[in-house]
DNA sequence: CCACATCTGTAGTGAACACTACATATCTGG
DNA sequence: CCAGATATGTAGTGTTCACTACAGATGTGG
């Protein structure tokens, strides 16, 4: 097989820039100019590369949940439903306002209302939440076969609690929200899981 | 004082139209040509009336919110702070899964992050979302006078935390999440406020 | 070194956008 | 009934957008 002429730019490297444009400026106020210029390279190269603008966007979606998923299992891999919640949302209370990012999250930035022609693009990225949200219920799941949550609470709607605060706190924070009234809303939100927590003294 | 030609549409129900498309498609996913439709008017009248395309979204933000206060004024009125916090969260699962309206809330679908030209959409939308926040505030440093809420509690932190579940809220139920699901959410939100109230036996 | 395959840069393409010029229509004050 | 003022409908304006045609560059297999 013939191998052609090979790519002069790194496509990861790449990607993580389009996905700080995107980050700042949501899927439709991000241009191909702006993507371009931050990725460094011209036109025919991104549409070569992901195909169009929706193909680049779902590429970076992947690889910001890559990327987030490392942090992810050091979340769930704290021993209680609680201190889930807790490294959960402190965590998420410092990177939606970590100045080395864009304010808030990529995956409500991205665009949560999107005009004709992209309106997939709000459920592409309600998907990617919704993975996280799947991996918040199953570690509750366990929680409460462990004995850490009572009889009746409900795995699935607190992992759906936790991820509507998380979500909550990314708008704040893209609308100006510093990182310690983030981490306000954090630390009272943190107790409606310990509320459906078993005590052990 | 000549007065020339009468106005032929009410602009309080032109404006009505105006919202819901904003609510429904973002401020830039909305088109002038999709506006002045739903308003059942042509663009020269819509300019002349509203200035630009955000002169019209402040105007149906105003209408949004002064239709909300109506009801906020309700929840406000509940006897404790777990109450308006319950009345709160539980009426917003039922408004923004309202079949009448667009999923969601205006004050979040309106635009999250935006583009070039745009860029204080999403701060003028967070100017409104902070006045309900205010009053919610309000609320609760009366409900701490009162001894409903423990000593430690922190009013305004309880605020922006309602405050933040239901703008999470909002934009679960813009991509898809039914009403059961939110009143799941809404129901393990209120328990955190719960924790910082007195016992009252 | 040649045939072919793939990438890259220049320079556009048509479409959709927010917005408006202008002629005409409809009102009020005198 | 007339003069001035404002509203309306038609039909555009220039700009910006996502996307691409094309020619030249750079690689691989034979």
């Amino acid at each position: 097989m013939r191998m052609g002429r090979p790519r002069e730019f790194d496509a990861e490297t790449a990607l993580d820039q389009a996905m700080e444009v995107f980050w700042r400026h949501g899927y439709e106020g991000a241009t191909i100019a702006q993507l371009t210029e931050a990725m460094g390279i011209n036109p025919p190269s991104l549409y070569a590369c992901f195909g169009n603008k929706e193909g680049l966007l779902k590429a970076a979606l992947e690889r910001y949940t890559k990327l987030r998923n490392v942090w992810m299992n050091e979340v769930v891999a704290a021993p209680t439903a609680r201190e889930v919640a807790e490294r959960m949302l402190m965590g998420i209370a410092d990177k939606q306002t970590d100045p080395a990012n864009p304010p808030g999250c990529l995956l409500v930035q991205g665009g949560i209302a999107c005009g004709t022609g992209s309106e997939n693009v709000p459920f592409e990225l309600a998907a990617h939440r919704a993975r996280n949200e799947d991996q918040l219920r199953d570690r509750f799941i366990r929680a409460k076969a462990e004995g850490d949550l009572k009889e009746g609470a409900d795995p699935a709607a607190l992992a759906r609690y936790v991820s509507a605060v998380s979500v909550g706190m990314g708008v704040m924070a893209s609308s100006g929200a510093n990182r310690e009234a983030l981490r306000q809303v954090a630390s009272v939100a943190v107790q409606a899981v310990e509320a459906q927590s078993t005590d052990r003294s």
